[in-house]
This record gives structure tokens, sequence and C-alpha cells, in this order.
DNA sequence: GGCCTGGGGCAGCACAGTTA
DNA sequence: TAACTGTGCTGCCCCAGGCC
């Protein structure tokens, strides 16, 4: 820097005010400063930048899982935002381990980075929030509750309403033994799913809802899949409550000879890659993944500014497919 | 004389490495 | 062990010059 005020003949302070964009600066000094610097390959150090600023200009995200197309959206989604304010965003995956959540937080604070999304693999994990406590780094929890962190702002997703829709639509359709397979029981999605489901079986005598906690995996999603199909009086309709999750429940609806929707329906939560070329196409809870990473980038940018934590809640919808249909049985 | 704009000078940021 | 140095950069303060 101090070759490229020497080469323009400026002083160092003059050469930073035009590098940052200052309003003051005339159009002779603002382009002997940038030749100056195309002639001399000059780079800002960002280390220095951060050391003077206090800030890095840098987010980190804990996602759960990496591999989810969906988290992979709303990385896209926020990555976008950040990027037109001058962020560049850091990924950290806690391959849905609590403890590893804890860890990335503590790493990102050691980083300096100035804010955090959170999609946490648990939202209530002690060493999670003692850590995000003593951060104090702006943070947004993505689909997480939010009152474990009052200090953080989050976007949620409105589960209920999708998931209303959808069990209404099954209720319609004659559906009496309905199955959720369920993900991950220590978070928000899994929590509100479940409870919609039961909320609306309850008081109803002649409906059963068999609910099926585990993880957001393909795993998982096959071996409750293959457990509820095995009982003796099982679902005539299974919800997925995942992409992930789907894969494992299609294979097991395979692995059981059954046909969809002809011996049982089918509904999934998100929307899944390639599931335009399913036949039937797969009835779908969907939500929109690269709105809510624009809006938790939003929230995260008002927050970096002193703003105050807000909540934003956004929609869900129900799409009903072919892969619903009457129950064969009863 | 007062205001505005352009530009220079300098303290200080965090911290590892060096010197006394 | 304490004090100092060096790193690249920015924000604040201040000054000079032009204009009304």
């Amino acid at each position: 820097m101090r070759e490229v005020a020497d080469r323009a003949g400026v002083a160092l302070s003059s050469v930073s005010r035009v590098l940052s964009g200052h309003p003051d600066v005339s159009d002779v000094m603002r382009h002997r400063v940038l030749d100056a610097v195309a002639a001399l390959g000059y780079e800002p150090d960002m280390l220095a930048q951060s050391l003077r600023t206090g800030a890095t200009m840098t987010v980190g995200f804990v996602v759960g899982d990496i591999s989810n197309p969906l988290l992979a959206q709303i990385g896209q989604g926020a990555e976008t935002r950040l990027s037109e304010a001058g962020y560049s965003l850091q990924l950290a995956n806690s391959m849905n381990d609590a403890h590893l959540d804890a860890r990335h937080v503590r790493l990102f604070r050691q980083r300096r980075v100035d804010g955090l999304l959170l999609s946490l693999a648990a939202e209530d994990h002690d060493e999670t929030l003692t850590s995000l406590a003593s951060a104090q780094t702006p943070s947004v929890l993505v689909d997480r509750n939010s009152t474990l962190a009052p200090e953080a702002s989050s976007v949620l997703s409105d589960h209920a309403f999708g998931m209303s829709e959808a069990v209404t639509h099954l209720f319609e359709l004659g559906h009496h033994r309905i199955a959720l397979v369920n993900g991950n029981p220590h978070v928000r999605p899994a929590k509100e799913r479940a409870r919609v489901l039961r909320r609306l079986s309850r008081g109803r005598a002649d409906v059963a809802a068999l609910v099926r906690q585990g993880s957001f995996t393909p795993e998982h999603g096959e071996a409750a899949s293959m457990d509820a199909l095995s009982q003796d009086d099982p679902p005539t309709a299974i919800i997925a409550g995942g992409n992930q999750i789907l894969t494992g429940v299609l294979r097991a609806v395979r692995s059981a000879g059954l046909r969809i929707p002809d011996d049982i329906s089918v509904i999934t939560c998100d929307d899944v890659p390639l599931a335009e070329f399913l036949e039937p196409p797969i009835a779908t809870i969907s939500r929109d993944p690269r709105e809510m990473g624009r809006v938790a980038a939003e929230l995260l940018l008002d927050l970096i500014a002193g703003g105050e934590p807000r909540e934003v809640v956004l929609p869900t919808g129900f799409r009903a497919t072919k892969s619903c249909g009457r129950p064969a049985r009863d």
C-alpha cells in the first residue's frame, strides 16, 4: 500500500480512501491511485483490514448435514445475499452431531466471524447454548427453536400449515392409519410435524397415528418404514419427514413389494431432486429453501448493523399428486 | 469570514517474535 | 518477565485551498 502511495504520489490514507470508496475523493486522485494499483498488482491484505476494523467480513454457517440438498439451497440463498453485502460464507458440517455443533461455534468465534447462521443438529444441547452465549456473535437460527437463544434472530418455516394440509388430505381420502417417519426429535421441524399429526389425530378413535423418530437419513427412513410396515395393522399412508428420509421410505416400500398409491400412499416433506421423474410424482409438503437462506442472511446483516433480534416465519404448502390414493384396505 | 471539499498525518487495532 | 517492535490498514482529526 505504501508502494502504491509512493507511485501515485499521494499519502497512504488517500490510497485507503480511494480503495474503500470514500466519497471525498477527486477523479484525478482516484485514477492516479487505481493506475498505481494496477501497475503494481496490489491486493489489499484482508487480515490487516480485520485487524483495524475488528470485522472479518465472514459469516459462519453451521449445518447439520452438508449432503442434504435442502441445506445446500438454504446456503445458496444466504451466500447470494451475503455476497452482495461484501461478506463471504464459511461452512462447517456437524454431521448431525451436537458436540460438533458446539465445536464449530467455538471455532468460528476464534476465527472472529462477524455472524453465525445456525442449522444445529440439536437445538437444546447445553454445550452449544453455552458456546453461543459466550460467543456474543450476532446469530440467526435457521428453523430452530428461538426461545433457547434469545439474543439470536430466527427464520422459521410454518410446518404446521403444510403438515395440516397433508394430513387433512389423507383423512379425506379415507386413511386412518398414518405413519410419520420423522427425523431428529431434537430440532424444530421434526417436533412440529409430529405435534401436528398428533393434534389432528387426537380425539378421533378411528385414527391411529404412528410416529417414528430418528435421524434425517435414508437409513433411518428405511428401517423405520420397514418396522411400521411389518406391524399386524400397518399404515396405509407414510409421510417422510425429510427429503433424505424419503429415499429410505421408497426403498422399504419397494422391499415390501408395495405399489404407490395402490397399496400405500406416500408424502414427503421438502422437495427432492429428480422427484419430478418419479412415477407417480411424490406429493410434497414444500417450502422455498433459497428464500429461507436469503431471509436468514437479511436478518443477520440487520443484527450485525445493530438491529434487534427478530423472528420471521415463512410459509409452507402442500402439493397433492397421484402418490396419494384411497386406501385399498381399512 | 465562513463553509465545503480534498487530502495528509497519525494512533491504534491483536499478537507473535525479539530484545533487554 | 516485561517492554518493545513490526505487520497493513482504517478512522479520526486537522489543515489548505477554493468559493461565495
